[in-house]
DNA sequence: GTTTAAAATGAACATCGTTCAATTACAATG
DNA sequence: CATTGTAATTGAACGATGTTCATTTTAAAC
């Protein structure tokens, strides 16, 4: 039996979303048991439910991890020149994003394969982790947009995140053919960019 | 014991699959069980795996139901006049599928959320058949492209569905927090496809 | 040293996909 | 009609899963 002094119990829930973090990096979502936590731990399963009180909870403390990583490694600072279109900054934010969708495959995949059961709502702590991520792509898309037209820049930040978060899985999950040839969801991005920042540029201010 | 001459085995593969479809349509993928279905038909577990192999195949044409009739429900005949810009046919063809996935929403989680394992590769018959969703829209976007420059075209239409599945998708899993107030996904889709169209205008054909 | 409350346990329960020896059903044959 | 042989069907069994909770262990308080 693990001794209770080994640690705090925040130590022991950090030492938990750790171990759960690592099992679903290396074998997928799917990995990531009550049982398997528990042993690589070295505690019983009740313990987990001691701590979490549900495996969905833990699960939502992973993904929860993987939306602060995700964010990080998007809001690099601005380029220190400020120099560059705003267009090519979207695409090198796409590219981070899409780097990191293949560096923590497993990671982001979960984020979209794991829900809760029907009764259980999205606590908003997360959500608001969830709204994080688009702050980055509105601050570029300023240039854009009136000052005041606060509503359709948040739109069209929420409508290019999303649309390139659906090429990235789509491909992730194998559920696109392969397209012609030489076509990588790096090219299909690039070219939703492109025509969408045309298309804004196009409908004017 | 189901006397074996009730159906003949073609029969009794259909019989599986009716039973699998309204089982997802009403409880959801998850609630697809072998033992499930088998009751649903009235034959013993075994007795699918005799017929599929495994629950993975028998999820795969329940998918490639779901894919058939979205195909139909998007790929209706061009309105007769003609008339129409084509943005506006686009907007109409992607408001058919949002609808699908309002309507189905089950089967239409489940073509994302039903995953092969590591080892299995998805059969060329269902590439095919996700292939032929995007030919509606590839027609639309005909006079946008030179005739010889299908490359393009096959690219465009690729980023334009990828885009609208991917805020649909979501939408419907609650994965995008409610933006402000008075924004649907139908508003996102819409302003995607002008925003899209109008990039695709300026870059000139 | 005794008491007590919290922490940790792991067997138990109802599920799951899957396997396969045993059973049943039916057509062909004698 | 009886017999045989084969194909269809079965359901118990296996190793998993998430979850519960009575039981045991631990360490602090008295």
């Amino acid at each position: 039996m693990a001794r209770r002094s080994d640690h705090t119990r925040d130590e022991l829930v950090a030492i938990t979303i750790d171990a759960a973090w690592k099992i679903v990096g290396e074998d997928g979502f799917a990995a990531a048991t009550a049982r398997r936590v528990a042993k690589e731990i070295g505690y019983a399963p009740g313990t987990i439910y001691n701590l979490f009180g549900s495996m969905d909870d833990l699960y939502l403390l992973v993904s929860a991890r993987t939306l602060d990583t995700l964010h990080e490694a998007i809001a690099v600072p601005d380029c220190p020149g400020g120099g560059g279109k705003p267009a090519d900054k979207m695409k090198a934010m796409a590219k981070r994003y899409r780097d990191f969708a293949g560096e923590h495959k497993n990671h982001w995949i979960m984020l979209f394969v794991h829900n809760l059961p029907d009764g259980k709502a999205v606590p908003t702590w997360f959500g608001d982790k969830v709204e994080r991520i688009f702050q980055p792509l509105e601050e570029l898309l300023e240039p854009f947009f009136l000052p005041l037209d606060q509503r359709r820049r948040r739109m069209a930040a929420r409508v290019l995140w999303g649309s390139v978060h659906g090429l990235c899985f789509l491909e992730a999950t194998g559920k696109i053919p392969k397209v012609t040839g030489n076509m990588s969801s790096a090219d299909l991005v690039d070219n939703l960019i492109d025509t969408f920042v045309a298309g804004l540029e196009r409908t004017g201010i």
